[in-house]
DNA sequence: GCGGAGTAGCTTTTT
DNA sequence: GCTACTCCGC
């Protein structure tokens, strides 16, 4: 028979004991008498590394210490515990995501046969979030889409989920969890042969639910450190290697799965209900009383594993199915040996008594379940047999475990104890009381889910526009230009006006619709596509140039090539003595504009640069629109096919508008097509690439009897949002009223936060992330963060900052509490992982990057002096206006919290600066603000959760 | 043609 | 403070 521990860490994974490495798991696995382990955190590079150097095949499907290492360590082993344990690839990967619109935290254990194909797996999983901070990692994946991941990997993959009562972190959580398997597995729950139970639940628990019949359960140590091994264990009657294990777990009985050694499940931290801070601890009935809150705080009381338990169960409390595995319940050697002993089980005492029991008499299972009685007793004197002799019969007395608490077993009465302290004999032993189960099981379910989050925004859904986006969409009369604020409903509206037409009998391949980035042509397209308007022509300004550059040349022209264009400007640069770079930005600023010719500075590098361009017969990008625009005016029979070919033009995000554009929509719109432009000139932040705000006003100018529609209404953000937002942009000199109205309450106030430096600026963001995420490990959830917990999951965070060097600090602390992040500017879109698009990570992005994008939470950092308006250094600072316009659209991102933060020192560009507030801070009304405060007491909670 | 020293310049971004 | 580039010497 083996004995297997299937889940346990590893030194990489966090709150472990430095020591978890192979040599000492070697040994502390035979100490115990384990034969079959799982090695841990094998996504860990560090670790994996290792496992590979220090573990070898043993040909049959499994890994063994390697031998010279064997041979060395084997001398510090008792001969009456040499039995070298074998090896399988295992990990944990935590899921935490939002699933049918609630926040799900999922622990998977997954073996591998190998560590090649371990390795295969990490390969995936780097790219989908961060594996190298601990050994347990914490990824914003799905836990169906984890499992599909693995399957793809390794079809023979052994995934289970774990520890399935937890609380906070398993598949049937009373927190974050299911209500069954086939909710968080969908079509992939007959992929699992097996469940972990546990330490708060054992299997008479799990037969209650006649849904869990046909798995296999079973149990492991989940050890932190060498002495927690094999405290649950399994027991196998097949060969230790992946291949049998796989069978065993998926046959049962059949397959060599003979059954489990438990914890008496009241030990667990989790088995009873409570609340820990008010040392309440209650049964399933007590928490029903109390309707789920503490009675001494009010507060959400901790529903454990046996309230879970009788929630889901069908079936009652003693029923045990014909199929049911056997299992013994058992208390660790060194807990038996210090009650004997009247002292703590970390004493030396304790210890040593325990070094010595091993050595006469071998593994410690083996003292616990197997040596005969008076063999225990010869070893270790009577109480101890008899100690071990109640911990067979199950004749303990057992105080539950409750939130977070650990249970406490205990084998002999208070008075016995008494006596066993004064007196070495054998003790005249009163009966003890049976086990403390079979506490009445809540009959109804107790609600403990966190609130959900606030109603999702009253948007303008069914067909339903609001009235002032109806006459946006119905207006037939000529040009209309609509103003439309944050979370108008914009896209909305394009869409819909787009849908009318046709519907109004037009012809769909006649609507043109236009935008600045591929990105929202493709998002309009699909939109449009979902309302049969396929034929609709969706482009970028650059594609339309092309498109009728194309058609003027009659052949595609040639782009020069980044490379060639860089050599070519540098050529061009020489010419005038100014740095590539200036040059490269002056020519594009002339490029955007047909009528400009350059000045004399740069006249001979214009000269020179499209000299070269020409005589390679290349455009650059720039080319695009504008030779289009040119080329409609000079060739007239081009001009024909193309001023007539569209009866409507919708544009987006007009606000960013450069005069080439405006001029070849003019051209385009020449025919008669009537030009529908949206935008919001307040949200115009991209001047320094050449767009021309003013444009917006001009429109009326440029496309004659043009009407104007302004969309008030947001729909997006929650009222002290939207009125921050609006205060910011009325704080602007010279500047009209226009008030936008929040549809939304008014919701919370505005978060600000003013840190010592950018390291301290990370800390509380991740803090506050983690609070708003409930926890994402059980120590900060056990510090308090779970209570707190807010619905959010990763994927509804974003950070906004100026420049892309805030991001570092803010990333590296958002991987220290385990966040999952992404950082946008190094992800391309189009080389990602189709999975990588599902995982829900904190996104980190610039304020520009930002736009057109919505987060229920954004942070915005760094409102300082020099970083806002940015004053680059030894340069002219940014347009304040724009900058103040970036601020806008960072701030009106967010539909239910806002976040704002600074910090008093920061190193930018090698420089230290302590600068003061951005100037706009003192634009955002303080009645709408709340200070997040910055204390010592702050700090000592900081200390735990990190 | 290479390497070392010295120094300038550092955003935001799309096609 | 970092790097990427130029320039100069061999």
């Amino acid at each position: 028979m083996l004995v297997a521990d299937l889940h346990i860490h590893s030194r990489y994974s966090r709150a472990t004991a430095r020591d978890m490495g192979p040599e000492a798991l070697w040994r502390h696995a035979q100490l115990k008498g384990v034969d079959l382990l799982g090695t841990g955190d094998f996504t860990h590079p560090a670790w994996w590394a290792e496992l590979a150097e220090k573990l070898v095949e043993t040909g049959d499907g499994a890994y063994q210490l390697r031998p010279d290492l064997a041979a060395a360590l084997g001398e510090s082993l008792p001969p009456s515990c040499r039995r070298p344990p074998r090896f399988l690839p295992s990990a944990e990967i935590s899921s935490i995501y939002k699933r049918h619109g609630q926040t799900r935290k999922v622990h998977s254990l997954i073996l591998m046969p190998t560590l090649q194909d371990a390795a295969r797996l990490n390969q995936r999983l780097d790219k989908l979030g961060n594996i190298k901070s601990d050994g347990r990692p914490i990824l914003g994946l799905d836990a169906r889409d984890l499992l599909e991941l693995c399957l793809e990997v390794c079809p023979e993959v052994i995934f289970i989920p774990a520890h399935i009562w937890t609380p906070w972190f398993s598949v049937f959580g009373s927190k974050s969890g299911f209500d069954a398997l086939e909710e968080a597995f969908d079509d992939l729950t007959c992929h699992i042969k097996a469940l972990e139970t546990g330490l708060s639940s054992d299997p008479p628990m799990n037969w209650r639910l006649s849904a869990l019949d046909g798995y296999t359960l079973v149990s492991n140590s989940d050890a932190h450190s060498p002495a927690k091994l094999a405290r649950e264990a399994n027991l196998l009657d097949c060969p230790a290697t992946f291949h049998d294990l796989a069978r065993a777990l998926s046959l049962g009985a059949a397959g060599g799965f003979l059954g489990t050694i438990e914890f008496f499940p009241d030990e667990g931290k989790y088995h009873l209900d409570g609340h820990r801070k008010c040392g309440l601890c209650l049964g399933p009935d007590e928490t029903r009383a109390y309707g789920g809150r503490c009675p001494v705080c009010g507060g959400p009381i901790t529903v454990g594993v046996l309230s879970r338990v009788a929630e889901l169960a069908d079936r009652p409390e003693g029923y045990r199915p014909p199929a049911a595995a056997h299992f013994e319940s058992l208390a660790p050697l060194d807990e038996v040996v210090a009650e004997v002993l009247g002292q703590g089980p970390a004493t030396k005492a304790v210890g040593a008594a325990v070094d010595g029991l091993r050595r006469r008499l071998g593994p410690e299972l083996t003292i616990l379940r197997q040596t005969p009685l008076e063999e225990l007793a010869r070893a270790g004197g009577p109480v101890l047999a008899e100690a071990i002799d109640r911990l067979r019969a199950g004749k303990v007395v057992l105080q539950g475990g409750f939130d977070g608490q650990f249970g406490v077993v205990r084998l002999f009465s208070p008075a016995e104890r008494q006596r066993l302290a004064g007196q070495k004999a054998l003790l005249d032993l009163a009966p003890v009381t049976g086990r403390g189960r079979g506490r009445k099981a809540a009959a109804r379910p107790v609600d403990s889910r966190q609130p959900a989050a606030p109603a999702a925004a009253p948007t303008a859904v069914d067909q339903g526009l609001d009235e002032f986006q109806r006459r946006a969409m119905d207006y037939d009369g000529g040009h209309l230009i609509v103003r439309a604020g944050p979370g108008a409903g914009k896209t909305r509206l394009l869409t819909a006006r787009a849908a009318r037409l046709v519907a109004g009998g037009g012809d769909a391949s006649r609507l043109l619709l236009v935008t600045f980035t591929r990105k929202a042509a493709e998002e309009l397209g699909q939109r449009l596509a979902t309302l049969g308007l396929e034929a609709a022509r969706t482009h970028t300004f650059h594609g339309l140039g092309l498109e009728i550059l194309t058609d003027h040349l009659g052949r595609r022209p040639a782009i020069v090539a980044d490379q060639r264009r860089e050599e070519i400007l540098s050529q061009a640069a020489k010419a005038v003595d100014l740095p590539p770079g200036q040059v490269d930005w002056a020519i594009s600023r002339l490029k955007q504009r047909l009528d400009q010719r350059p000045e004399p500075t740069l006249a001979p590098a214009w000269l020179a640069y499209e000299q070269a361009l020409a005589a390679e017969g290349l455009l650059d990008l720039d080319d695009l629109p504008r030779q289009a625009a040119l080329a409609l005016a000079q060739d007239g029979a081009l001009a024909g096919r193309w001023s007539g070919k569209f009866d409507h033009i919708l544009v987006d995000e007009y606000q960013d508008a450069n005069p080439v554009q405006v001029a070849l929509l003019r051209r385009l719109a020449a025919g008669g097509a009537l030009v529908a432009a949206i935008g919001d000139p307040d949200q115009a932040i991209y001047g320094f690439r050449g767009a021309e705000r003013a444009l917006f006003a001009d429109f009326g100018r440029d496309f004659a009897g043009a009407r104007s529609f302004d969309l008030r209404r947001n729909y997006r953000s929650s009222g002290r949002i939207v009125a921050a937002a609006t205060a910011l942009m009325a704080a602007e000199a010279g500047r009209e009223a226009y008030a936008p109205q929040a549809v939304n309450p008014a919701g919370p106030l505005v978060e600000c936060f003013e840190a010592a430096d950018p390291q301290a600026e990370a800390i509380w963001l991740a803090q506050r992330v983690v609070e708003l995420l409930g926890g994402l490990d059980s120590r900060q959830v056990e510090a308090g963060a779970g209570a707190r917990s807010q619905g959010f999951s990763a994927g509804d965070i974003a950070v906004l900052y100026r420049l892309h060097a805030q991001a570092e600090p803010i990333a590296q602390a958002l991987a220290r509490v385990g966040a999952p992040t992404q950082v946008a500017a190094t992800a391309h879109l189009a080389e990602l992982d189709p999975l990588d698009l599902r995982a829900q990570r904190v996104k980190l992005l610039s304020m520009h990057a930002a736009k057109g994008l919505e987060f229920p939470v954004v942070f915005v950092v760094g409102l300082e002096e020099g970083l806002l308006p940015y004053q680059p250094p030894g340069k002219d600072a940014a347009d304040p206006d724009e900058e103040r316009r970036l601020l806008y659209v960072a701030m009106t991102r967010a539909r239910q919290r806002l976040f704002l933060s600074r910090c008093c020192w920061r190193m930018l560009f090698g420089e230290s600066r302590r600068p003061g507030r951005s100037p706009f801070w003192a634009d955002l009304p303080g009645e709408l603000l709340v200070a997040h405060k910055s204390k010592a007491r702050r700090r000592a909670r900081q200390l735990v959760l990190f």
